[in-house]
DNA sequence: ATCATAAATAAGAATATTATTATTTAAATA
DNA sequence: TATTTAAATAATAATATTCTTATTTATGAT
């Protein structure tokens, strides 16, 4: 059921495909929403699959660094996604935490040349924008003009 | 003694310039290394200034995400350092956690502005690059090699 | 200078995340 | 198929990070 696609790219790295990592990405497929760590071993545990919460932190930290999965930090902690089709990046609301996929990346081979300019292979990467959303915005800008009013 | 800059950021997104978040961004400003926040936290109370950890951490993702901060995870935890003169990211090895900066930046206004259409007025952001360096990749293939030769 | 108020803080409890170490396992090769 | 070994895991202990709530404070307006 996986991508062939993941499991070129973890043995490419010399990563072996066990059954826990298996489970864990195959919960990410499966789910229609981001989830946290703790969810994921949640959904595994259902599944009667012996994983320790710890695996799943650790698997999710690699298979982000490798860019398979994509991490979103979040004050309440971090969401993680596989990376389907497209591979994009997320903008979130300081206030309110929403998020929002914006589909292009600016992360360019011809910058990735001054990285392996100091000799590294690179891997993967993660870039999140932080903003405030319009909603957010609007409250802010009520807040003072109340007062105003008021005065 | 803080930049002028960072106080007319604050300002202008609505945020208060305590004594405690004048004192975080000091101690920042005066250390020549990245620091975790519970380093901050010691600086901190060696000044005699009561601060909690939890304001530390608070202020650090507030001050990342409007960008005077930049964060860099490592398995260990995050590293945090003032963003100085020029605006740059940084490339982790995944094997021994070496930081290299990279000094351009590929986030472009052009780039934003597909997160402007989302309606979000943009206040930061944060890449981190993921590789693995010359060293690491050559003690990787010694291993190969080793094996080889003892074949 | 005083007042009003949203923003910020401290304290301590609750969670999330990582480290350590002994054991197990995938995968390469004989 | 059996052997070998780096990589991966589980268990649990240790840290790091965040939440909740009551209190304090910076700031803008009087």
């Amino acid at each position: 059921m996986l991508e062939p696609k993941i499991l070129v790219r973890l043995k490419k790295e010399g990563y072996k495909l066990t059954k826990q990592r298996q489970q864990i990405l195959d919960v990410m497929l499966q789910s229609k929403t981001r989830l946290t760590a703790q969810e994921i071993y949640k959904q595994l545990q259902r599944r009667e699959l012996s994983v320790s919460l710890d695996t799943v932190y650790r698997n999710l930290k690699l298979l982000s660094a490798i860019g398979i999965v994509q991490q979103i930090s979040l004050q309440s902690g971090a969401l993680y996604e596989l990376m389907q089709e497209e591979h994009h990046h997320h903008l979130v609301c300081v206030d309110c935490e929403k998020i929002v996929c914006i589909s292009a990346c600016p992360v360019m081979p011809s910058y990735l040349k001054d990285a392996d300019a100091a000799g590294f292979d690179i891997l993967g990467h993660n870039l999140e924008l932080y903003g405030r959303c319009n909603d957010c915005r609007s409250k802010r800008q009520l807040r003072k003009a109340e007062k105003c009013v008021k005065d």
